[in-house]
DNA sequence: TAGATTGTTAATCGATTAACAATC
DNA sequence: TAGATTGTTAATCGATTAACAATC
């Protein structure tokens, strides 16, 4: 058990939330330790990566006994920062936006939703899981007295960008954007990118090979 | 220019969608070539990478000119299948389901949405994107005459594992999961799993690294 | 032709796996 | 204690980068 030193590649921390969820799992079916060996099986990995991967953390195990499931799946959280409560807001409340808007998981998760934002004045004033759509004009002004960590981009391309430079200039610290295109921001500022047509065409690929 | 012998890394084609979306911008922007230099600036990559990917399929470029924008576009489209015309489902028309139907871009990339599907008898009926919804309950019937390559499932987790082995069983050859699970699956049909919850914890890492 | 830039081989870097001493 | 299993070092594997001869 030693405080980490090694800075933790990439790689590591996506492969964090699937042990989450599995360590979820095991929880919810009572189980209270497992081993390295046993949890490799589970997750079609090998014991090696799975001890490796914790020890970028520290030591989470114990010889001769394995992980305690409900110590790791805690301390997975912690190191997610999954108990920190960021703030999150949407922005564009179409379909994609309404999606994640009611998206029960990410609440689950810690995070809580404070805000939903479009520029469609019939969507204004509509409500979405207890949150009131507001226009866009008043997204500064909300960035400023609500100091929201987090912005999530359900936008059209063409209004990705300059949205982002918004978020970015009034302090927001990561973007989870959904946008087909790729943001610029500054050293300071996270982003995280879902493009589903990518995914959709890795799938593609793979059909072929098959 | 020789043909591929080397199996190509997965990691490569994970950037294939990647060079796609930035090759489509060049066309839109009229460039009619670019050296793996340029490209290398424009997308943060090294050049060397760029030309070592592309060579997985054979030699698209010409020395001392470059790549012509246009045929690698085609190229790479050709690569990840998106000429084939797949035909695809979705399982689930809630909100998830209904974003996917009515996201254009799936179109453009050459799929075809043919059927949407959901147990609740409220939705069956309706129309999304000009595809009326249909019961759970015809589901495999329509799979066996419309034989759609590709199933989206947008639907609960405990729903999942059940709907992709009906999938499985009558012929489809792909999987795009957005459930909160993981599917299993025979070795002939593929899944690529998109978990929402996975990407904003990755982000939430992020931010606090900063 | 001379210059530019690829295709490709070789060198480096990083991540995964194996092995085992430490230890619960 | 004996057995089990971690933490961690060393070996292997694969991916990235560098270098350069081939060639347009």
């Amino acid at each position: 058990m030693s405080d980490n030193l090694k800075p933790v590649p990439a790689v590591v921390i996506k492969r964090l939330p699937r042990y989450y969820r599995y360590l979820g799992e095991l929880i919810k079916q009572g189980v209270p330790r497992i081993s390295s060996a046993a949890l490799s099986q589970k997750m079609g990995v090998t014991a090696s990566q799975i001890r490796q991967d914790f020890n970028y953390f520290g030591g989470f195990g114990q010889q001769g006994y394995g992980y305690n499931v409900e110590h790791l799946y805690t301390a997975i959280g912690e190191i997610l920062g999954l108990n920190n409560g960021y703030s999150m807001i949407i922005i564009g409340a179409g379909n994609m936006g309404r999606a994640l808007a009611t998206h029960g998981t990410f609440e689950k998760r810690g995070f809580r939703l404070v805000g939903i934002f479009d520029n469609n004045p019939e969507l204004v004033g509509k409500e979405i899981n207890g949150i009131t759509i507001c226009h866009t004009d008043e997204l500064e002004t909300f960035l400023d007295s609500e100091k929201p960590k987090i912005g999530i981009l359900t936008v059209p391309k063409a209004a990705a960008q300059s949205l982002a430079d918004i978020l970015v200039k009034h302090g927001v610290a990561g973007i989870l954007n959904f946008s087909y295109s790729e943001l610029k921001t500054p050293a300071g500022v996270s982003v995280e990118n879902v493009h589903l047509s990518d995914s959709l065409m890795t799938l593609s690929y793979k059909i072929k090979e098959n």
